[in-house]
DNA sequence: AACGATATGACAAGGTGTTGATGAATTATC
DNA sequence: GATAATTCATCAACACCTTGTCATATCGTT
């Protein structure tokens, strides 16, 4: 804490950015923690959580409705490890929600998840509620307060998704 | 829901609206996702996690440094659960980071939170990485930006955190 | 056919998060 | 002093999330 004086602007400059950030991954940390309580909350009586919520909204998505989406796309679009979302589909397909399709053409390796007919059922009951709980965490922001936020929290993820990942151990 | 004619407008709005939103909340869902897993990674070599970076960070500030906080202080903080807190307070006591004192004053019930002397260490170790990740992951933005988004983010806890929580099962 | 890379599944270990229920100590109130 | 409320601890169950490792099946190439 003992800065020389000439540079004393650009020190100040850091200790602002740092405050901020330190903020702004708590607010984050802050935040993520009650989407997760209150949205599990919101489509409790459907037996569902957020991630389940959000792995079901993947796949009612126009494009992955039919053709389903393989693990991997899965993985991408959600951000979550292989080793987590095989959990959570397994409790998917174990409540029927979910399956999982050998894809009869193209890749042998690829196996496609979709929505069940009553998984498709289950989702559409759960978007009233959903959209409710939008309404209500949204409601003292404007539309365009929406769209700036999201526009943050994507370049935000996508710095986050860049950053460096494992360090490799060795010098190889 | 029930809208007037003529106020069809709205409807196409609400679309928007859900649409923004549904991003938002999966930004939201990937961005955690990220935060926690690249900022794990980059106190690894503490033998710390995101979560006990949160209590040194919170016990490390200049108010609670002496004092220390009390458990509902840290529950109030962080927004995480009583049971959850107590497994995470747990482990720092183990490693002998943090220490829980009876105030010899005041309220006997009150035990506070306090960082030992090691963890005054640690932090001030961890607090060279923080920087750097903090650096790192806000790169791209400027310091208006972090300012925006943190102050979007602040709205959006205190959002759901007014959310009606338990719903009463009973009528009373 | 043999090879390496890819896609998936299964098992393990550790940490985080929730809810629910129980119990103990202390404080405030009657 | 008895009672109720507050503060904290603990046990349990369940879901999530990460890393790591091993195994299997398939694809593309040699």
């Amino acid at each position: 804490m003992n800065y020389p004086a000439s540079t004393r602007l650009s020190t100040a400059d850091a200790d602002a950015r740092f405050d901020v950030a330190n903020r702004l991954f708590l607010r984050l940390y802050q935040a993520s923690n009650l989407m997760h309580k209150t949205g599990t909350r919101a489509v409790a009586r459907h037996g569902a959580t957020t991630q389940q919520w959000a792995v079901m909204g993947a796949l009612s998505r126009p494009g992955a409705r039919e053709r389903g989406m393989t693990v991997k796309e899965l993985i991408g679009f959600l951000m979550v490890s292989r080793q987590n979302l095989a959990g959570v589909l397994a409790r998917l397909e174990d409540l029927g929600l979910v399956e999982r399709v050998r894809g009869t053409e193209g890749d042998g390796r690829l196996r496609h998840v979709r929505l069940t007919p009553a998984g498709e059922r289950v989702w559409t009951d759960m978007l009233a509620d959903i959209r409710r709980y939008y309404a209500d965490a949204l409601d003292a922001f404007s539309l365009e307060e929406c769209v700036l936020l999201f526009r943050l929290l994507d370049r935000l993820r996508d710095s986050l998704d860049g950053l460096p990942p494992p360090e490799p151990t060795a010098s190889d």
